[in-house]
DNA sequence: CGCTCCCGCCATGCC
DNA sequence: GGCATGGCGGGAGCG
């Protein structure tokens, strides 16, 4: 239904949002006249159901706003609900329909609706990915059916994939304990070092599917023997009863998890394909397999992957092979698994030590330190609900408070505060487009994202690429070393890997980061596929130990761990026509968070800051102009955020990457490839900064622009787009709103340009986005115009303590950033361009769903959606940057 | 048309 | 018999 309406009701773009008006709809707007016989043509139609789309819908409903909104129209109650729900079920589900959400009530929920992963997301949502020791969580199973509106049938699929995992253990009749993933790396192992004794051989040996099967086939019989009965690991083990507990066959769903788990982790592709996996596991009869069987099994096999898809564990993927393409799953998990040290952030002191609350704590500390940054984000970001609420509060509160969040971040690490920041800028964005959108306030630049999850993002993508500079600045970032050359992925810190498979499973978590991430960078191509590969060195560590650290992140992470971990082969993503794994990674994963995953990868961006990466930045709407001399600065800021896309390229390149250093190369080739994935930096405004948000696409295409548009949209920033000609007239804009704003160009350019802005440049503090991500690339900007560019940049440089302003102020001041090369920015559209609706919301989409995030938060991002029209009018612009043209 | 995978029947076990 | 679990596969949604 939802999709008539929006064929019929917003010709505009249909689509996309959809699923997220869904969310909306329902509650806002009744439905419309809208079945109508036409209507049901209509339907068919209105496609709105894109992958992505599903993704949306996913996201969304992860996100708490999406929950509340279910909660209310369909039955569903807050948490509490226990009592509430008087109605379990259905029924009362109708009944809400009828009365307020009609439309999408009568939609009808979708098929994808109800999938199988949506319902592990909201599940996962409901949980902190880790729960403080303290506090233990128990599940009810009917509560939480009630809750989540499904049969208890359900809840069992979703509740023995995790026990599988340890992420819940069965505490009795009815009720299950959440551990959240504190154990999971731990899990991991084990089941990793249990499927070496079993598949290992077998695995390690084969690269591909067929190898594998076959020899898995060959294996399984010997190897394997009774593997199968048995649980694997068993966790469950305490109970005493055990008789009576295990006795029922052993659940297979759950040996079935951990055999699948333990396939990915064997391995060397991490790629396992759904027949294999059901060849493999098919107990007995490897060979007998009737064919009734292999369905089954195969059928289960999806459950589990529907449920470690929404753990961030493992993504859909497609494997080409001579008989054609093959579904199958890549884990994007961590692939090492240090020892407990990953578990959790904030057991490592180093990588991100603060839990939740400290960080929430940090970011006032530097707040008040800044002083200047606003954003105040909730800290809550760590629990799900929380973040709603974060989000929530920010968008409804001013500006100011958030910057006291950037702050945090910073004190963390390096690494977590860059990611932080990335994170805190998207929210902050979100938020902004959400709530404060409006307002053009510079105040809220970004918000840094408390949350761990968004620290992850942040950082990583903050560290690696951005910043060279950065790092001289910051004390704390750590990146460094890495960053720069270093290729080797493999050093990555534990804690960081641990995260990174933490990251993905974040979903739960509200970050929101996702959204903001996804506002740095908008790879049109982001090539998840490739990105397996090795990172670049400095940039990965980066990465990953943002990615760790922070739950939002989690696709990005993932997409970055399973990059990492992949990273020796390019797995058969790369055997994938580029265009094709991104399309179909991209509807399927956010990409959005992959971006920034790789501006994390920066390794690309150190080397050639400016060039591929077209950074967004912000600027003053006036001040399109990145013109000429400026034009180069922005790139290199941009180039942050290009880094990422770069590091993705890279990834999708692969091995190549790393080697180029300059990132236009890359770009260039990527783009030269991938006309569609235009690499857009997105600066946000910083928060409600005036508001200047700058895309730069990397790929001149069009496709940039829808890139952009999708960006935009996720952002919400209005983004303007600005032809690199007019850029070139006007000296970068730097936003006030952000700490430094964006001299993207060379000083004396934009310093002209800058007029606007300028002045708010010494807000700086703001300038939490190009920071985050690509805070490499992001230009320093000289914050004033007037002031010398010389000087801004050591400003610039300053990596402030603080993490928002830090970031922003390093991309900024990143020498990195001017001396790239960096790809000039065109402006697709023209100024006004903003973003078309259209364009836009596909940007969005992508962006959404590619950000892991989406588990970020919905709510702003739909917020954003609904402000998008505020977005354009708001002075973002896009700049794209020729990813090849550095200059 | 084939991939996905939702839905819910119904078996299994325990009380 | 009732209830908790969860195996299983028909068949529908979707691309």
């Amino acid at each position: 239904e939802n999709i008539y309406d929006r064929s019929r009701m917003a010709p505009k773009t249909p689509i996309k949002n959809e699923p997220i008006d869904l969310s909306k709809q329902k509650g806002c707007t009744p439905e419309r006249n809208p079945i109508t016989p036409v209507k049901i043509i209509d339907r068919p139609q209105p496609d709105p159901w894109t992958p992505t789309t599903n993704l949306k819908i996913l996201v969304s409903a992860a996100s708490p706003d999406m929950r509340d909104r279910e909660k209310k129209k369909e039955l569903f109650r807050p948490i509490e609900n226990s009592e509430q729900s008087d109605t379990p079920d259905s029924l009362q589900y109708d009944i809400v329909d009828d009365s307020t959400v009609d439309e999408f009530e009568k939609q009808r929920p979708s098929r994808k609706q109800k999938s199988l992963g949506l319902l592990c997301q909201k599940f996962l949502a409901r949980y902190p990915n880790y729960p403080l020791s303290t506090e233990k969580t128990t599940i009810s199973l009917d509560e939480v059916a009630s809750i989540l509106g499904v049969e208890r049938r359900r809840i069992y699929d979703i509740v023995n994939v995790l026990e599988s995992l340890q992420l819940v253990s069965r505490v009795a009749k009815n009720q299950y304990c959440w551990h959240g993933r504190h154990n999971l790396s731990q899990t991991l192992k084990m089941l990793q070092e249990a499927g070496e004794l079993q598949y290992g051989e077998l695995m390690t040996s084969q690269h591909k599917e067929q190898d594998l099967e076959y020899k898995f086939g060959e294996r399984k019989k010997e190897t394997i023997p009774d593997s199968q009965d048995k649980p694997l690991l068993d966790f469950s083990e305490p109970d005493c009863s055990s008789a009576s507990a295990n006795s029922r066959k052993d659940k297979s769903l759950r040996i079935m998890s951990q055999k699948f788990v333990m396939l990915f982790l064997v391995s060397k592709t991490k790629i396992v394909t759904l027949d294999i996996a059901a060849k493999i596991l098919i107990e007995e009869t490897q060979d007998t397999v009737d064919h009734s069987k292999f369905k089954t099994k195969v059928r289960r096999l999806y459950d589990i992957a529907n449920v470690l898809t929404s753990l961030g564990l493992i993504k859909k993927v497609h494997v080409t092979e001579e008989r054609g393409r093959k579904p199958a799953f890549k884990w994007i998990g961590p692939v090492e698994f240090p020892d407990k040290t990953d578990e959790l952030r904030g057991h490592s002191p180093t990588s991100d030590p603060l839990p939740e609350t400290q960080r929430g704590a940090c970011a006032q500390h530097q707040t008040s330190a800044t002083g200047k940054q606003k954003f105040t984000r909730h800290a809550s970001f760590n629990s799900a609900q929380p973040c709603e609420a974060t989000r929530r509060k920010v968008s409804s509160e001013p500006n100011s408070p958030r910057q006291e969040r950037q702050a945090c971040i910073v004190n963390s690490d390096e690494n977590c505060s860059k990611m932080i920041n990335l994170a805190a800028v998207c929210r902050q964005k979100i938020e902004e487009d959400t709530g404060s959108a409006k307002n053009s306030n510079l105040s809220v630049p970004f918000s840094l994202l408390p949350v761990p999850g968004d620290s992850d993002f942040c950082v990583n993508p903050l560290p690696q690429a951005v910043f060279p500079v950065v790092q001289a600045d910051v004390p704390n970032f750590s990146l460094p070393n890495g960053i720069s050359s270093q290729p080797s992925h493999p050093s990555m810190p534990a804690a960081s890997k641990t995260e990174n498979g933490k990251s993905p499973l974040v979903p739960n978590q509200p970050f929101l980061c996702f959204p903001s991430s996804s506002l740095f960078m908008l790879c049109g191509g982001l090539q998840e596929n490739n990105l397996s590969e090795p990172l670049p060195a400095a940039g990965d560590l980066g990465n990953r130990s943002a990615e760790a650290q922070a739950p939002v992140p989690p696709t990005v992470c993932q997409k970055r761990s399973s990059h990492k971990c992949s990273s020796p082969s390019a797995p058969v993503d790369d055997e994938e026509p580029a265009a094709k794994k991104q399309t179909l990674e991209h509807s399927d994963l956010p990409l959005s968070l992959v971006v920034p995953k790789k501006p994390s990868e920066s390794p690309k961006a150190e080397s050639s800051p400016g060039s591929g990466c077209s950074a967004a930045v912000h600027l003053e709407t006036n001040h399109p102009d990145l013109a000429s001399p400026a034009a180069p600065e922005v790139a290199n800021k941009e180039s942050t955020k290009p880094l990422d896309c770069q590091e993705q390229e890279k990834q999708s390149q692969n091995k190549d990457a790393d080697e180029p250093p300059p990132g236009n190369e890359h770009i260039s080739k990527e783009n030269a490839n991938q006309p569609f994935q235009p690499q857009y930096l997105y600066v946000q405004p910083t928060a409600g900064l005036s508001g200047f948000n700058f895309l730069f696409s990397a790929n001149q295409a069009p496709g940039a622009i829808s890139l952009a548009a999708n960006q935009l949209p996720s952002l919400s920033v209005p983004c303007v787009m600005v032809p690199s000609a007019a850029l070139a007239s006007f000296p970068l804009v730097c936003s006030p709103s952000f700490t430094s704003p964006l001299s993207s160009v060379p000083d004396g350019s934009f310093s002209a340009a800058a007029p606007t802005n300028l002045s708010m440049s010494s807000l700086a503090s703001t300038t939490p986005v190009f920071i985050s991500t690509t805070a490499v690339v992001t230009p320093k900007v000289s914050p004033t115009p007037s002031v010398d560019p010389q000087q801004p940049a050591h400003p610039a440089l300053h990596l402030s303590p603080v993490l928002t302003r830090s970031c922003s102020a390093v991309k900024l001041d990143s020498p990195v950033c001017m001396g790239h090369p960096v790809t000039l920015l065109k402006l697709q559209q023209p100024s006004s361009a903003p973003l078309t609706p259209k364009s836009i919301r596909p940007a969005h989409h992508e962006a959404f769903f590619k950000t892991p995030g989406s588990l970020g938060d919905p709510v702003a991002w739909k917020k954003n959606e609904g402000n998008q029209t505020r977005n354009a009018s708001s002075v973002q612009r896009r700049l794209e940057i020729s990813s090849t043209s550095p200059d």
